[in-house]
DNA sequence: CTAATGTATAACTGTTTGGTTCTATAAGCT
DNA sequence: AGCTTATAGAACCAAACAGTTATACATTAG
């Protein structure tokens, strides 16, 4: 499943939310979610995995799952295609974030 | 269906492309493909407008389809969230078209 | 060594998606 | 008015998807 598939599921999207927090193992992420099993949360980490959204690293019996941000460039880069065209206004909440990350940063 | 997976289909993204560079009628998007049909086109036409994605416009028979930036916005805003955890190197494409973008529009 | 824990995989199922063909609708042409 | 063009919608179908339960497989704990 290639990257934009993978971020189309909300519920996909909610775990790489809660992974931009911090990490969490495959069970942390299970209790997070209610209404569904451990194994669909496993199908949706392995596909986040094949996208190259999420890396996994194995300690003891637990799978810790990370947020890969390199994962959303292509993203990023198809959507930066269209900025050409975007009204003035729409530029603001990005001018504000980039500006915090710098920030941030130094 | 949502901004996020009306992007999720190859043809659509295509579509976006094509109307990207100038606005088409429903049937230059069909000639623009190969391989599928008018009503599928038509279809994916339909999910683009309700996702925000396009516009339309009736002119005779035909109905132009034009970009619409805006509904993009979503998405954007989505991926700038992460953007704090990119590694700096992801930023010079993103930097490169921002600084294009500026020269355009003075 | 055996039991318990954490997680992935297998097998199956209902729903959604993207495609098709056929038909309907509406505007222009003669 | 009747024919043609442009495009959408209806009905249908196969493949993909997200979910389930049951099971397998490591690793740690006792």
């Amino acid at each position: 499943m290639d990257t934009f598939s993978a971020v189309a599921d909300p519920r996909r999207r909610a775990m790489l939310d809660l992974l931009a927090k911090r990490e969490r193992s495959a069970g942390e992420l299970v209790s997070a979610f209610s209404g569904i099993s451990q194994p669909a949360v496993s199908k949706h980490l392995r596909i986040l995995k094949d996208a190259g959204l999420v890396d996994m690293r194995v300690h003891a019996q637990q799978r810790i799952y990370t947020l890969q941000p390199k994962g959303l460039a292509e993203l990023d880069a198809w959507i930066a295609k269209y900025k050409v065209f975007w009204p003035d206004r729409l530029d603001s909440l990005e001018r504000h974030l980039d500006k915090n990350k710098g920030a941030k940063k130094k």
